[in-house]
DNA sequence: GCCAACGTTGGC
DNA sequence: GCCAACGTTGGC
């Protein structure tokens, strides 16, 4: 898999955590809900079965990386948008020419800690460009550069 | 719970 | 097309 791509996810634990991802049959879960234009052009245009993803765990007490999930379909409609009693329905979006997307994604394995949005932080200077970081990031799906993967993954 | 940062909406 | 108001995200 040469030119396979890096992501990075996050997910609120209480909503949906590692563990819930793990328990799910299969192992695996459709990704809806995606609503930001920006995450879903990354997911839509670049996001590829095969890809590998950090899962973390934000808005929880130590926000950080928990975890590597596989990207195991490509980007197809998020029908939850068409869906009126769901709570990411969006009357804008046409099922002939639907505005939202989503992927399936597989469980890997769990990180063998916590790596936390702190520590990631105190290597900025290797890490230049990743979202995470940057000041006010609020990107759910991000984009991680093949070295700054590894770097992370060697904190482990 | 607070609040800074950001994205979206809608009046003009 | 501008921009104020509003809603949401997410670290702290």
């Amino acid at each position: 898999m040469s030119n396979m791509n890096y992501w990075l996810i996050k997910s609120e634990p209480d909503a949906f955590s590692i563990d819930d991802l793990k328990a799910c049959p299969g192992r695996k879960e459709h990704w809806d809900g995606i609503r930001n234009y920006q995450a879903r052009n990354f997911m839509r245009d670049d996001m590829r079965k095969g890809d590998l993803a950090f899962f973390y765990h934000s808005s929880c007490k130590t926000p950080g990386i928990v975890g590597i999930c596989e990207v195991v379909s490509e980007p197809y409609p998020d029908h939850t948008a068409f869906d009126p009693s769901s709570k990411y329905f969006d009357a804008g979006s046409d099922p002939e020419n639907p505005r939202w997307v989503m992927v399936d994604l597989r469980y890997r394995r769990k990180t063998k800690r916590l790596i936390s949005l702190e520590e990631i932080k105190q290597h900025a200077d290797q890490l230049e460009g990743l979202p995470l970081i940057r000041r006010g990031n609020r990107l759910s799906i991000m984009p991680v550069d093949k070295a700054h993967w590894d770097l992370i993954l060697a904190l482990e």
